[in-house]
DNA sequence: AGCTATATATACAGACCTGTCTACCCTTGC
DNA sequence: GCAAGGGTAGACAGGTCTGTATATATAGCT
């Protein structure tokens, strides 16, 4: 028995291309939109608009607006971890240097004039607790829990004294970073957080039994 | 001439005190609302509803919704500022523990269990820079431009090697410690963070050539 | 009592929102 | 040639939003 729908091209979800492109289309168009305006403030009718696609083909693809958001935060991780992940993962680096090498993967984007913040503190914004959309509130919570984890397995081959303690204050200092940088467009932010998480590191570093009375360690960056 | 509208009682404005009662249910009400589900999503009706005032009376002490907004952002600035000025300003307090008492006062708000965040992050995430709401936008940049101040000038009496980087890195770890409590109920957030900002002043109080190079100062806290 | 200022209750205009429906078009596979 | 799947175009229903208008009630001062 034939599969419908079948064209000459498939991708790997069994997705014909031609249908994939409106659908993409619509995505960039939102996030884009979504991402400069606040999600509220566009409605679905200025997405058709500006993606050129009819409202039909839409909610042919996207149910619900709610389903077009949560999709629409899963991008944005999406293409945020990876970037993570490229920028940590590169070959030569200490422990060390791969939990700094977050902020040298901020500092570019943060500098960026199209910078609006972060989508997910964002999206807890304008759907936190006390909204009625357990899609895109799941979505959101599972950003931050990624988001911790992936620094706590950042943090965990350091070997630290308080190792828990430490990915707070690294979460602490993306987030801030992140939030600073839409407020104030200071050049030397994102370093300066850079080293106040070298700084919290090494403290930990020491295996002494006083963390707070330190010397220099003097390894890595 | 006599002076229209004299009542028996009248507060320091000039203004009459049953005129300010709706005014200032009206401001209670939406500011709950605001705080609790965002700004867009609550509108005119349901905070004239839970107020208890008719729409005409709203629309007297209010001339706008925008207006309203405003009023609320900066009626959440002056009790956030207030409440910060009494924890640093506290008698016996050394400058570095004024610092620090910064993250004392944050630790009760963010275990809140209505804590829902930065109102101004919040407010940021709704009117960002492409919106069209100059009043909203001018009180949210007016309280970063001051929280940034506050924070300064409670670094300036450390006299620090890096002044304006222990700024940024205080007011980071405030931003972060804030973000990071919506998401994860860690109770041990505000404390951790507290420690980081210790250690990076530390880090710079030492007059030493070369800051990474520390030894214990021993003195406060 | 009468005047004035303020509050109430409610209807309404005009815009915008999401989501559905109908009708047509165009390409592809057989 | 033709059926069918997917796209386009646009009207429309039902709801919500801000802000205005109308008509009435209440309380204090002279």
């Amino acid at each position: 028995m034939k599969k419908r729908g079948v064209r000459a091209f498939m991708d790997v979800d069994g997705r014909s291309l031609d249908a994939l492109a409106p659908r993409e289309r619509i995505l960039k168009t939102a996030s884009d939109l979504f991402y400069r305006l606040s999600i509220n403030s566009v409605g679905i009718d200025r997405i058709i608009a500006e993606s050129g696609v009819a409202k039909m083909t839409f909610y042919k693809h996207f149910p619900s607006k709610a389903d077009l958001i949560a999709t629409y935060l899963r991008y944005k991780s999406d293409a945020w971890f990876q970037m993570l992940a490229t920028a940590t993962e590169r070959a030569g680096l200490s422990p060390l240097e791969r939990v700094l090498a977050i902020f040298d993967a901020l500092d570019e984007p943060l500098r960026a004039p199209s910078f609006r913040g972060c989508p997910f503190v964002k999206g807890l914004a304008e759907f936190g607790p006390e909204a009625n959309s357990p899609d895109v509130q799941a979505t959101i919570s599972e950003y931050f829990k990624q988001l911790h984890d992936f620094v706590a397995s950042l943090v965990a081959p350091l070997a630290l004294n308080e190792s828990e303690k430490a990915v707070v204050q690294i979460l602490s200092l993306v987030h801030g970073s992140i939030v600073i940088a839409q407020s104030t467009r200071d050049p030397a932010l994102v370093e300066a957080n850079r080293d106040a998480a070298r700084v919290l590191l090494e403290d930990k570093l020491i295996s002494s039994s006083e963390p707070g009375a330190r010397v220099n360690v003097g390894q890595a960056v």
